[in-house]
DNA sequence: TTATAGAATTTTTTT
DNA sequence: AATTCTATAA
């Protein structure tokens, strides 16, 4: 054993070192929360370069979060110096899309192509329906969720299977199929087609695939349990089964991705895949007092389906868990302030190493006041704040056509920004025109006097917006950094002058924020260097001669760089914020840990969260099973203290909630909060008068659940309401024809009769009529 | 065409 | 509550 090979093996007990030298063939690390799964995946990889002597540029790593990659490939810096630079350490859909960029002529685009978020794909779907005279048939955003789910599916337009009598099956088809052709005549892909288009290429060029075979020999993928089945799909290729250097870690308990896809069972069927994997379980925790892992497990034990297991963990029991009942959401985060300061001064535990997580990003408002009034530190960590205000939408919109002129959605979402008199007329003309010729916006703009009915104001006006989109795609050609890219956009297109002519506060921060995304075009420069820099004096390997050995990301343009950045990257990491509280939601929370952690709003109907409770069999369902996923991995999160929160009554999205306490708190002993049996909290009753005082023990008559209601004459719909009569304010009187949904946000569609017709409205804006 | 007001609609979690 | 859509006036 030489001193590489001892060091790295240090304080690893017996699961861990197995996994670290496990060689040859697939490898399945079971891990539970707070296990030391992050240690084992770099030791691992420290061990193959430092020990066995593979490239760094063999290696690949993926991870589903852009955090996760950041603190892993750090540990690998810290563990093989320069080295590290030659690993691929990321995120599946930011490897997806260096490699997809390299490959762009194989799959109908080109190098420059650009990646549309939601709201681009949202906008693509309604124009596809709109062209295909589709509009009334089903909600964009239904279709859209449909089109994702086959993406995740691995399933192109061609290949969704559609039972012959599905209309809404052939409907989503039909527009799929309009949606990914725009999507390529853009030269733009959405997050699901980085990894499907790269599927498919893989599986039409087998050549291509070849050539990454041939370089990555060891492939490493955490959290496997959220993988879904294109992801999983593309690993395959990579990494064929039975007998590739594919190792998978993750934790069936903490799959908390399936809406997106994820299916557990890729993990708890990777046996059988990858047969003669090897797996290891690593069921020894580290991270939690015992108190916290005791209530983790009780929660987590409700779960059928799971793979058995149990952490277990030689710390001490520690500090019981605190339970914090509250009237409302307001003295929820005055308290959770008040605990926090208590915690810093008393239990000398630094503002940094706390954390508050929440069900959803509604909840963060109130918290982030309550924080902000009691003085605590605190960074909000969002995924993607700061790229999502539409200021820095529209920047980054031009900085887009910038670079591929073709991007209608792109370009239609500024040709009117700031304004320059082109409107709507004037654009559903182009539109059109650019329809019926199969023209890019950008193509039928460079010779706007052919577009039929436009005037000749509007035929100038549209010249010279072309002649300003022309000269900035003239002007990124010639340029080598982002900032000046973002600068002469910025300069060209007057979008801060004009936000500062309007002389509003709000427009005077929005024109700050324009300023700051310059800083961040300056700052990934800055950062491009160095990593540059640092790639270059670097020694390097023999490398075979049939072995792309470059950095998958190694000519992209700078403005395309950054621009890939935003997509996929966001801003999570601008401000990690030292010594200050984190606020974030539970799914952030995954893979992170704090010393003491507040889960806030423990209420049935937030967490676990109302989508979840309604259904046959609330309890059992699989919607259930992940919201108990979640908790436990909320749960697991803390090392030292875990404060559990809830309100007796909350107003959440508009309305005044009177919410029972979270069933997973049923699941905790009381003992483990701390308190005997007679203290746990009762569901609070039913309230007539909401503002009255009342305390948890009140009791007032029968209970009735007003946690849906609403004043209204018809508060739900229950039954079959078809043909009855109604009045609407508006619309006057009509009859029921098709019903959407239950409870206060139901939808009837109405036929009105006369001019107005059919309408879909909310059935609480109906009268019996 | 633009500005504005009022109405409708929305909300889970994220790459 | 906050954002987005729609109708109407200027």
């Amino acid at each position: 054993m030489n001193a590489h090979e001892s060091a790295l093996l240090e304080d690893l007990n017996p699961p861990q070192r197995e996994a670290v030298l496990h060689i040859g063939g697939p490898l399945l690390v079971l891990s539970g929360a707070g296990s030391g799964k992050t240690r084992v995946i770099t030791r691992r990889v420290a061990y193959l370069v430092k020990v066995h002597e593979v490239f760094p540029w063999r290696i690949l790593a993926v991870t589903f979060t852009n955090k996760a990659a950041r603190e892993m490939r750090e540990r690998l810096v810290q563990l093989l110096g320069r080295q590290a630079n030659d690993l691929v350490v990321s995120t599946f859909h930011s490897a997806a899309a260096m490699i997809l960029r390299r490959e762009a002529e194989h799959v109908g685009l080109t190098r420059s192509f650009v990646i549309y978020d939601d709201g681009d794909q949202l906008n693509v779907v309604k124009r596809a329906m709109r062209e295909a005279g589709l509009e009334q048939s089903m909600q964009p955003r239904d279709i859209l969720s449909r089109i994702d789910q086959e993406k995740n599916a691995a399933r192109l337009p061609e290949d969704m299977e559609v039972e012959p009598g599905d209309e809404r099956g052939m409907l989503v088809r039909k527009v799929y199929h309009a949606y990914q052709e725009r999507l390529r005549a853009a030269n733009a892909v959405d997050f699901g087609d980085l990894l499907l288009l790269l599927v498919s290429l893989f599986r039409k060029r087998p050549e291509v695939l070849e050539n990454y075979r041939r370089r990555f020999h060891h492939v490493l993928v955490d959290e496997f349990q959220d993988t879904n089945p294109v992801q999983y799909a593309l690993l395959k290729q990579l990494a064929p089964p039975p007998s590739a250097n594919l190792v998978v870690v993750g934790d069936d308990d903490q799959s908390i991705y399936r809406w997106r896809g994820a299916d557990v069972d890729n993990i708890l069927n990777f046996p059988r895949q990858y047969p003669g994997a090897k797996v290891v379980k690593l069921e020894q925790n580290y991270r939690s007092d015992r108190n916290i892992l005791d209530a983790a497990y009780e929660v987590i034990r409700k779960n059928t389906r799971r793979m058995d297991k149990k952490l277990w963990s030689d710390r001490p029991a520690g500090q019981t868990l605190q339970l914090m009942l509250n009237r409302d959401e307001r003295m929820e985060a005055q308290e959770v302030a008040r605990q926090i300061l208590a915690l810093q001064r008393e239990g000398f535990i630094k503002f940094s190493s706390m954390a508050v997580f929440y069900r959803v990003n509604a909840q963060s408002r109130v918290l982030e006041e309550g924080l902000r009034l009691a003085r605590v530190p605190y960074t909000l960590v969002s995924g993607r704040s700061f790229y999502d205000r539409a200021e820095v939408r529209d920047a980054s919109a031009y900085l887009r056509l910038m670079v591929n002129p073709r991007s209608d959605a792109d370009l239609l979402r500024i040709i009117n920004t700031p304004a320059r008199g082109i409107g709507d007329t004037t654009v559903e003309r182009v539109t059109d025109y650019a329809n019926t010729q199969a023209k890019s916006l950008y193509e039928v703009l460079s010779e706007p006097e052919r577009v039929p009915a436009l005037n000749s104001t509007a035929v100038k006006r549209l010249r010279t917006f072309h002649g300003l989109l022309k000269s900035l795609h003239d002007f990124a050609q010639g340029t080598t950094d982002a900032a000046s890219a973002v600068d002469e956009m910025l300069r060209e297109t007057k979008l801060v002058e004009t936000l500062v002519a309007e002389g509003s506060d709000e427009s005077n921060t929005r024109a700050e924020n324009l300023r700051e995304f310059l800083g961040a075009a300056q700052e990934f420069d800055l950062n491009r260097a160095a990593a540059a820099v640092a790639a270059a004096s670097q020694p390097r390997e023999e490398v075979p001669p049939e072995v792309d050995a470059a950095p998958l990301s190694a000519d992209t343009p700078p403005l395309q760089a950054f621009l890939e950045q935003i997509s996929l990257v966001g801003d999570a990491d601008a401000e990690v914020g030292e010594g200050r509280v984190a606020l974030m939601t539970l799914h952030a929370a995954k893979g992170l840990e704090f010393d003491a952690v507040f889960l806030t709003g423990l209420e049935d109907g937030v967490f676990p969260h109302s989508r979840a409770l309604k259904g046959e069999d609330p309890d059992n369902g699989e919607e259930m099973a992940e919201e108990r996923r979640l908790c436990y991995v909320g749960f697991t999160r803390a090392r030292k203290r875990l404060f559990v929160s809830l309100a007796q009554c909350r107003s959440l999205f508009g309305e005044l909630r009177y919410n029972p306490p979270s069933r997973f708190l049923r699941d905790v002993p009381p003992a483990l909060f701390g308190i005997s049996e007679q203290d746990v909290p009762e569901p609070p009753r039913a309230v007539a008068t909401p503002p009255r005082k009342r305390t948890w023990d009140d009791d007032d008559g029968p209970r009735i659940d007003r946690s849906y209601s609403q004043a209204s004459d018809m508060e739900s719909v229950s039954g079959d309401v078809r043909g009855m009569r109604v009045r609407h304010e508006q619309f006057g009187v009509g009859r029921i024809v098709a019903t959407d949904g239950t409870g206060p946000n139901a939808k009837v569609t109405v036929e009105f009769g006369g001019a107005v017709g059919l309408k879909r409205v909310i059935a609480r804006f109906l009268m019996p009529g």
